[in-house]
DNA sequence: TCGATAAGTACCCTTGCGGTTACGTAACTA
DNA sequence: TAGTTACGTAACCGCAAGGGTACTTATCGA
């Protein structure tokens, strides 16, 4: 979890993940894409693999990655726990705004 | 967005956050409760708060934190746009297994 | 087996983060 | 008004993250 956080605090590797949602792709076709050399690209990618966001498939000389959410369903259910939390302050706001706004804490 | 996961991505600010999530705390309570010393809560809730995680109220000299989950919900609705995806991936998982395991990609 | 292609690793450098101590500031209190 | 309390900020330090260049490794094709 806390791998996968800050996996994806970058933004660069959130792009990589976002190309990888479209289709998997090589390294060197993400590399293109993005704005840095393919050393960091390959970095990038070994955090992600690493944080279990990606998978590698070997295809000969190319290494083909591709989108593994289970990592984000990591971060979907810590969410979760705010979930509840975020909903009743947003029907409380609702109430609130409705009986013509008395702010309680 | 990036804001907000880059203030997640570090273990004691989602300390905090949890902290808060059972009740508002004084910058003073939550650094008792934390390894780290004053100063550098006090740097950590100023991220915080500029990632729009938290809200700051005066009680006199005291500054008391309370949770703010409208941000996470940003991040709740950037895994929604994997969450389709990943729902597909199971479900396809479950039927591959079902009917013998023919991987396709 | 030798070159070409694709990717990863080693090394270096710079920047930024997180922590600490010391200091500044606002508000209560005697 | 002087002292105390509760925070925040400034200055400094160490370290790890993130980028680039150069080199190594692995695989295919001639």
């Amino acid at each position: 979890m806390d791998a996968v956080l800050q996996a994806l605090a970058d933004g660069s590797r959130r792009t990589v993940l976002e190309m990888l949602r479209d289709h998997p792709a090589t390294a060197g076709e993400i590399a293109q894409a993005l704005p840095i050399a393919r050393p960091g690209v390959s970095r990038h990618l070994r955090v992600l693999r690493e944080a279990g966001l990606v998978d590698v498939r070997q295809d000969a000389q190319r290494r083909i990655y591709s989108l593994r959410p289970e990592a984000l369903i990591e971060v979907d259910e810590w969410l979760g726990e705010y979930r509840a939390l975020w909903q009743n302050r947003l029907d409380a706001l609702h109430t609130e705004v409705a009986r013509g706004k008395k702010v309680r804490e």
